[in-house]
DNA sequence: CGAAACGTTGACCGTTTTCAATTACAGTGG
DNA sequence: CCACTGTAATTGAAAACGGTCAACGTTTCG
């Protein structure tokens, strides 16, 4: 998140370029030509790959201070689509800039690969969430991921309906496993937002 | 992989290690101190997480050529558990001499910079995969993801029984899922080796 | 030749998915 | 201010599917 800041920052004024974008406009297409890295600057941008079969697969939200398609820096085409989920702002790092700016200055060759690394932790995480097979274990890591604070929650800026396939269950699965970690005592439902309960070792 | 050897070649001699391992042999493990990334020269490495609930997770399989352990360079620790798959050499590259190359040479950045990058394509396609909760067409898209030529094929160069967790299935689901696939006319099984039928229309 | 793995298949169980139906709201226009 | 409508939140019941346990044939290799 901040490491994005660090990077921009290397970046020479004038190449950067801002970008408005409405609910549900794209950023750029699955197959696009790769011209630029992005920066969300407002608002949250989903990245959603198109399968063969006409199925899709949410690959990540970025949401404000997160680089989104980094690893368009040396990919020709873009291998997902980008469209904001809500009305965003997104800030465009033209490929050619980034590039010259990493062969002159050794620190953004050091601030990408930081946000690279970030992303590969981030997407390590998200792999460790789908091996859980049990649905409120999966709800459970899928949350300890994200609560913060003491004790440990979380605000729900959107319905669980639109959260549920980015955990990988339906929505019934996500309310009634919900409803039974309420129940046990392991979490607790206020409007809006969630908390963790029972501290959890480790 | 490539890019492995590149990176390798912006380092001042005298600062890799060669380490030789014997199959079950561990090169780090989770929560040990991050000293050094590494390269595979011969064999392979596995890489697992383990959880916190006893189950764990294969999150890489990394090869002759390839890197692995790159995030650890801006980590204080290990994430994960690297054994050798097979009896294996790997490349010790040290942190500190990792980090002092790509302060002084932007292409070390660059090399890295790339080396994260196929490793965040490698995951999200992983991720991919593991999105698709019917296991005949997981075990497709995995095949999809390695088959090469026409028809698209892969040699086998380990049992099912060893790359069944890396789908994130058991090996019984594997084979009757296989059985399945081969009655229904998609894949043909030869021994050591596999290929995909039905073109699949794009 | 014999012991380990590997490959294969059947039966059963537990859980999630699906399909369906109901309630709770929030926003809209009359 | 209140029906009206569409989405979100819930809950039930049956179906589908992968995991687990188990048994057995097969290949591999010391």
């Amino acid at each position: 998140m901040e490491s994005a800041r660090l990077l921009i920052g290397m970046l020479p004024a004038g190449t950067l370029r801002e970008r408005r974008l409405q609910a549900g406009e794209a950023v750029f297409h699955q197959g696009d030509r790769a011209g630029a890295v992005f920066v969300v600057e407002s608002g949250r941008v989903r990245l959603v790959r198109n399968l063969e079969d006409g199925s899709w697969v949410v690959l990540h939200v970025a949401r404000a201070g997160e680089t989104f398609a980094e690893a368009a820096l040396f990919a020709s085409r873009y291998h997902c689509d980008a469209v904001a989920e809500t009305a965003a702002v997104v800030m465009t790092l033209p490929k050619v800039d980034l590039l010259a700016a990493m062969e002159t200055r050794p620190q953004a060759g050091l601030a990408f690969s930081r946000l690279l690394a970030s992303r590969v932790l981030d997407l390590r995480a998200q792999l460790e969430v789908r091996k859980l097979k049990s649905a409120p274990e999966r709800i459970l890591a899928w949350l300890r991921l994200r609560a913060a604070g003491d004790p440990p929650s979380l605000r729900l800026d959107r319905p669980w309906t639109a959260i549920a396939p980015e955990i990988g269950l339906t929505h019934e699965v996500i309310y009634r496993s919900l409803a039974t970690l309420e129940r046990e005592g392991r979490i607790s439902r206020q409007r809006g937002s969630i908390s963790l309960l029972r501290r959890e070792t480790r």
